[in-house]
DNA sequence: ATTGCAAGTAACTCAATGGTTACTTAACGG
DNA sequence: CCGTTAAGTAACCATTGAGTTACTTGCAAT
């Protein structure tokens, strides 16, 4: 049977790392937004102004799409998060911050924690490491007499990271406990500010340090 | 046209209630696994055991039977979450442990979270409505000297839940910090611990009140 | 008894969706 | 230059999956 119009080519010049790129960041803003289920294959598509076969081309499948996304987001957090203060007390409220300067970052965590059974994730030992840099700095902080012994790092770790994620995580829970979206900027100072007093709980129980200067 | 062996009626003595109810059974496990998106309606039906027809017959549509689900948990935890205790020594372990006590309400809050844009959200009124109560409580408290008065109550609420919710809803990242499963007992038994000493942040300053009596 | 309706069954529909086929052509090493 | 490969296009396709059609029947009130 003879196909029609088929085939028929660039007119304009080709360039795989530009198309790739497109196709990476329509399909971290469609899958941060869907989901893996809800994603479509044919939107990402659109929204990257290329056309569907580059994407099988460049991924092989969705869920060869989905594992790069989530690695090119892990690798970019991985980079600039990792040589930063890990004196609670600024670390709380900037952490905080920035999950809502990012929240494609905390929605991807949310669809990754939420498929399968919490096995296997994406680039593991890349992040148990770095996770293990964090965990030694807080370590050292300890021995140092600028974070409570009292508690195990790690426990420390996790409070630090359920108290700034969650409300980016959570936005209706958090809207139902203080009656405004987490989008207002108003609610993000304050807890900011209530985030940066309670850090007083990681510090060893008779130091009396002060903090910085602004108050 | 003449179509062949339609219809073909009930066996078995008919029980809408019984029925009702496995198809909202089933939905809970499949919607709580799946998400929304991801859940199938012939799944649901099949695992009910019941005719997919009939699931149309009852929730109108797998977006009326997702709210019902989603209603029912709400109640449900509503129910027997209304009135403990609101010591944070004995609240943050507590709350912590039913997290993983029953998967599924963190699950279907996850999964609620990440659908659309955080407004409107299911039965908000009587949620905020128990919100508030407990709010009252946390005030009650306060004015006791039982809890700091130096935060606001609905910071501290906030900070309770993201503790207390956190590890259940990030399974992943909690066994990056801690390198086990969260499934793991000891785990979950070092972190209620951990809970339990951490929620002396929560009362005030200069009360050197001492806990029940363990340990 | 009859009849009205909710409860129930099985087969059918059709749009949407992930993935493919079939083809074209720019680019680049030999 | 020339052939092989990688980048690109458009139409096509098989399947899945939400929702329907068309029918049957238990049960309760009249």
């Amino acid at each position: 049977m003879a196909r029609l119009g088929k085939g028929g080519g660039g007119l304009i010049a080709r360039n795989p790392d530009r198309t790739r790129g497109r196709i990476l960041s329509a399909a971290l803003a469609e899958f941060a937004a869907q989901g893996f289920a809800g994603a479509r294959v044919d939107v990402i598509a659109r929204r990257a102004a290329i056309n569907k076969r580059m994407l099988y081309h460049y991924f092989g499948d969705k869920e060869g799409l989905f594992k790069a996304v989530l690695r090119r987001k892990v690798a970019e957090r991985r980079a600039w998060g990792e040589n930063l203060s890990s004196d609670p007390a600024e670390r709380l409220p900037f952490w905080f911050k920035t999950a809502f300067d990012d929240p494609n970052w905390i929605r991807l965590l949310a669809w990754e924690a939420l498929r399968g059974d919490g096995q296997k994730i994406i680039d593991e030992k890349e992040r148990r490491a770095s996770t293990m840099g964090w965990l030694k700095r807080l370590r050292q902080r300890q021995t140092r007499g600028e974070l409570s012994v009292e508690f195990d790092p790690r426990h420390l770790a996790l409070a630090m990271q359920s108290l700034t994620m969650f409300p980016a995580a959570f936005p209706q829970l958090t809207r139902l406990i203080m009656g405004r979206t987490v989008a207002d900027g108003k609610f993000q100072r304050d807890y900011a500010g209530f985030l940066e007093k309670f850090a007083a709980a990681f510090r060893p129980k008779n130091s009396k340090r002060v903090k910085k200067s602004n108050a």
